[in-house]
DNA sequence: GTTTCTCTCCCCTAAAAAGGGGATTTGAAA
DNA sequence: TTTCAAATCCCCTTTTTAGGGGAGAGAAAC
């Protein structure tokens, strides 16, 4: 049977050490190599080539979500597997809509990382349990998140900055009047009736 | 010479196959045992000892901060070298002020890891470049930080949390003139002049 | 070519917060 | 015992925000 060519990407001597230990002894899969920034990693993927990618979200030099889609845009593209200490569901859903065909975090056993390297391997999705509920939490929030326009986010910034109506006017060229009603419907489509609730509310849904 | 005993505190498999490989081939380093949550790790310190301890500051069951305190009430105590993949200057601080020997951060090289475990077990403190600047600032930034009162914190609570003045005078039962001036005094003290500036600088000051 | 959205601006009133001032009680520290 | 900080409450005025309404210009969508 095929060897799987694993390629890991990621900043940290002891992940990229740790990661060999629990694979090395591993049958069925062997190292292609490893980087530790994202140009290295594409340095690499010009003449060379990997099954699976072992893919750190946050590298020294660019996002690791940025590299997936890189990745998945090279012919033929490896299968990339996010790896993270976060289990935040924004990351958790970039990575995914970059392309990613799983994510798991990094506090996961041995057999799981061999299950997860052998299953996006095979061409199926790989999320572990928690990672998965996160994605859908996720999804779930985008969905029922209000919609704010260019402008409102930018008044938006402006007030958690402390700027009052006026001083933001005086900013945005346009009159307090404006300001005053981008306001009211920051108030409304956050369902909230205090500069404090807006803050909160914005915190909340990732607006700021 | 005699064997520098190390013992791990971690709860990623990556991260102690990581360190194990790291220092495995190290002459002057040996393995006392590994330990995957706090609880764990006193089991073992019950009837065995080390030199020095790993510590991660994030455990399942505890944290790292307050291990860190309990095995340096230990006779005899290990040295500590607290290990996290954040540079936050409070942790840093906490885990300090519990008696630590050292911090380091999880992308720290393997020639560097090793210069740590000595340089505490020899008796002084380690603290890596980035980390020793992060304390610096964190010092200074406690100095000059706002000192609030009780119930000033726990208006301030309530202010971030979105309740107008009357709410949290009925929540405290108190007027709400009391709550006005509370309101003032950090205002005052936080020297800003409205809500959002009040919470902008609550959160950088982390009185949140 | 009309509808819809965004951004702009204005009117009004009411509520909340900001900025001054001062005052009392209580408990702990000096 | 006095001094001091903290918490409580009140007065006043001004500024800012909230809540309601409406309206026009321009661009994109249908």
């Amino acid at each position: 049977m095929k060897q799987v060519r694993v390629f890991i990407v990621d900043d940290h001597p002891m992940v990229i050490e740790g990661m060999q230990a629990m694979l090395k002894a591993e049958p069925g899969i062997e190292f292609a190599g490893i980087a530790m920034s994202a140009n290295s990693c594409k340095a690499f993927f010009i003449n060379h080539s990997a099954d699976v990618v072992l893919l750190d979200i946050n590298l020294p030099d660019e996002s690791g979500i940025e590299l997936c889609g890189y990745l998945k845009k090279l012919i033929p593209a490896p299968k990339v597997l996010g790896i993270s200490n976060y289990d935040s569901g924004t990351f958790i859903s970039q990575m995914m809509n970059k392309g990613a065909d799983g994510y798991v975090l990094k506090n996961l056993p041995k057999n799981e990382l061999v299950k997860a390297i052998f299953t996006v391997h095979s061409g199926n999705k790989y999320l572990s349990g928690d990672v998965s509920l996160k994605l859908k939490a996720e999804n779930k929030r985008k969905e029922q998140a209000p919609v704010l326009t260019e402008r409102e986010k930018e008044v938006l910034y402006w007030i958690a900055q402390g700027l009052t109506n006026a001083h933001i006017a005086d900013k945005l060229f346009v009159s307090v009047s404006t300001i005053d009603s981008h306001r009211k419907n920051l108030l409304a489509k956050l369902k909230v009736n205090n500069t404090a609730s807006l803050l909160k509310s914005a915190s909340e849904n990732q607006l700021l």
